[in-house]
DNA sequence: AGCCACTTGATGCATCTGCATCAATCTTGA
DNA sequence: TCAAGATTGATGCAGATGCATCAAGTGGCT
């Protein structure tokens, strides 16, 4: 038997993408107005400087951040030519490449991370409960395909923000 | 006192943008894989026919959907371009312009506004149960700035799959 | 070895976005 | 009535995104 499309779930698709769309931008203003790059960057920025050496192949990176390919070798790119990150050869594999988090990314990272918890906590955590973002999240799970998911558990780690999309 | 920066709003807010970002792709996937333009037009589509005479100013369709004006702008010129709607003269106020849905535009909005629904059923409704579905929209709505929105109350009408972003 | 299919990463192109700015018109207030 | 300021909508430009495709390299199979 066929479901008739349910009220309940047009509401919530609506303030999903409403919602989300002004929380975004709300933190990625903040952000910018700090004189921060776009949220992306921190996200690849975090892959990095969590993978053992700082460095990860750039079909990882794309895995962790569920971005398409070509989007993460521009990235890449752009990180590259802000000296946060460099391309290094590989050598078990000469197709590919490392890209590796320089210092002055990692500091990057450290100081965009400060900017981005509180730009989180003023958009987010004020305004909810622990127990409501605790029911939020659970509910938002359900919403996620249950499948996928950053293979390398993205759970936030207290001080690590974290990544987002 | 300040408050210290929660976990949970943190994870909440990974989940936010993740999931949103997914369920968007699915959805935005399935109408385009149907071979209909992007969700924006339906949302302006949406805005026009159910406004008095199937026509809006741009800076009233700016509103109700909550994108920048030259973005409007631009939205409208391929609305027109597609014989969707046309941009008519407007007598009181000669910087102005009407933009009025055709009726291309209205079999196309319907057409559009039944795949629609059965993207959101599929991504949305299957997912949650009614209640909880509602329990989302609650937490949702408390992060929405509580302020704000669609002046005329844009919640969905039963069929009326309704406005996103 | 030699061939074929697949993976990896980059890139040309069209489109879309954000930003700043424009011209035209309206409104206000002296 | 007229100038100053605000509002409306369009647009040039730089940068970003999506799509398709490419070259290079790998790995498996015969």
């Amino acid at each position: 038997m066929k479901r008739k499309p349910s009220t309940e779930a047009a509401a919530a698709w609506i303030r999903l993408m409403r919602v989300q769309s002004r929380v975004l931008d709300g933190v990625e203003q903040d952000l910018k107005r700090a004189g921060f790059p776009p949220l992306a960057w921190y996200d690849a920025l975090m892959e990095l400087s969590r993978s053992p050496n700082g460095e990860l192949r750039p079909v990882e990176l794309e895995k962790q951040m569920l971005i398409p390919q070509y989007s993460t070798s521009r990235l890449i790119d752009r990180l590259v030519d802000e000296g946060l990150a460099i391309r290094r050869e590989c050598k078990m594999d000469k197709r590919g490449l490392f890209v590796e988090i320089t210092p002055t990314g990692r500091e990057l990272h450290k100081k965009m991370g400060n900017a981005y918890a509180v730009a989180i906590e003023k958009h987010v955590g004020s305004k909810l409960t622990d127990a409501d973002a605790a029911k939020l999240c659970g509910l938002l799970d359900r919403l996620g395909c249950a499948c996928h998911d950053t293979p390398a558990v993205s759970a936030p780690v207290a001080k690590d923000v974290a990544p987002a999309r």
